[in-house]
DNA sequence: CTTGACTCTCTCCCAACCGGAGACTTGCAC
DNA sequence: GTGCAAGTCTCCGGTTGGGAGAGAGTCAAG
């Protein structure tokens, strides 16, 4: 008969762990004395603590242990239940790759320019929606401000010719290059709560949940290249491509700042 | 102002994520209403949420987080940090990949045996402790009973006459290879709770806390010899190497079965 | 008998949320 | 004004495998 404490050394686990182990029945001392509450351990018991300790290493959780030991099952079911581990081992083995590059990639980035990036650039997926739009094309760069509000005008007046209710902020869809500032093509667009067929020059269409990147951004108009730089160059040195057209959306924000939203939809190259 | 449910859609997060960052001080509502409990965000609070977010992806705690936006170190800390969170990240990696590396291993085993391993070997830490010991020479492997019989003898001699008490199981200490049984060296040892100068052919040494590979046996004593081929066997396709002389421990048994423990020291290779 | 080393139970803590219960609010439709 | 569905609130428990610590009791040796 073995103190808990000896045994724990033997073991090469803590008393803590014996204890553990003991209140989720995968191993019980084979003798409590009652009336001091005191485990008593044998030496025999020393197979099944090694063989606990085997699983754990294989990355059972303690009540997978505790069944294998339990029910023991054969062969076949074993290697079934190993190639799942195996399975959960590799995709945390990815994970955690690809965290290790997100943070080299910032070490990188942050030894190179010496300062912390200001646009965060996250991924995340946007919900699906159903929008109005209205298709313009814009010559030049600086009729885009005239020619988006007269797009919104027109998918306006839809709206409320429809009686619907906007559904969340304006977006643009934009067709082209965020490089190349001459005839873009754009989608002005505004959701809505249902479908319902177009009319004129306004359509509806849905628009799926899409995985994108995305970059938020406050403040002054001009500075908007910078989000689109920001995002090319995050994106050429990720797993990512982008999968269509990118889009502004324009939350409102009660006062007179602008809060444009820059989202890239993406997905993994494969 | 947007409620809590719009502003987890826009930020592609739950809305418990977002009450959970507002107890924990990492992203307040910009307003409460008193009377309801009801949050309200601003969009302007979408780029705090998006940090939080990179943040965390790159591995840092809430807590961190917490710091590195209100305190707003400078890039030479953030490197730090970085760099430190590199580190554990690459741990991560090691210790994921050895477990991916033991799953295949177990995998190909049950593939190959169509069994599950019956004797489960673990690698621990075995305790230091002070032994007292009686070397012999063994000519031919049918000697070994007696010839161990006789140096625990001597050396349960030396205890009783120096007053000592046993702490623990009796060892022998085996100092060639597990697979040659002629001309063997061996130490019996029998743990003393203190040192002491040796006398005559018992010797007292400190052995350290030495990590090890061990395999518990009970049963026959002709099995044995499985133990030692798992052992070398499981080595073989494990970053370790076999470092000093393998012991087997005979752990008291009350009655008269006998559970024998090898253990092989090893260390990781360079 | 004392002393020191062990051991007991009990409770809280970790990290970052998720899920559910039961009660209230909001906002739209009628 | 009323109903109703969807949204929101707080509170609590659970996740994983123990660790830390309090306060009390136990064991074994001298």
């Amino acid at each position: 008969m073995i103190k808990i404490g000896d045994f724990s050394r033997i073991g090469g686990v803590t008393v803590a762990t014996l204890r553990h182990y003991d209140e989720a029945g995968l191993l019980k001392p084979s003798l409590v004395v009652e009336a001091t509450g005191y485990r008593y351990y044998r030496i025999e018991q020393l197979p099944r603590l090694n063989r606990i300790i085997v699983f754990k290493e294989l990355g059972f959780t303690l009540s997978e242990i505790e069944y294998l030991l339990r029910d023991k099952p054969d062969a076949a079911e074993i290697r079934e239940l190993l190639r799942q581990k195996r399975a959960e081992s590799e995709k945390r083995m990815t994970e955690e790759f690809a965290k290790l590059q997100r943070i080299e990639r910032r070490i990188q980035i942050i030894e190179k320019e010496n300062t912390m990036q200001e646009l965060e650039i996250v991924v995340k997926t946007a919900p699906a929606m159903t929008i109005a739009t209205n298709r313009v094309h814009v010559p030049t760069n600086d009729q885009v401000p005239d020619l988006l509000d007269k797009a919104y005008g027109t998918v306006c007046k839809f709206i409320q010719q429809n009686n619907l209710t906007q559904k969340g902020p304006c977006l643009a869809i934009w067709y082209s290059s965020p490089n190349d500032f001459t005839d873009e093509e754009v989608d002005a667009a505004i959701p809505i709560e249902k479908v319902i067929s177009g009319e004129g020059d306004v359509k509806v269409q849905q628009i799926p949940a899409t995985e994108v990147a995305s970059v938020v951004h406050s403040g002054p108009f001009e500075e908007f290249q910078e989000c689109h730089r920001s995002l090319v160059q995050w994106l050429e040195n990720s797993d990512y491509e982008v999968v269509g057209p990118y889009r502004e959306i324009y939350h409102e924000n009660g006062d007179g700042d602008a809060t444009t939203e820059v989202q890239y939809p993406i997905a993994l190259k494969n």
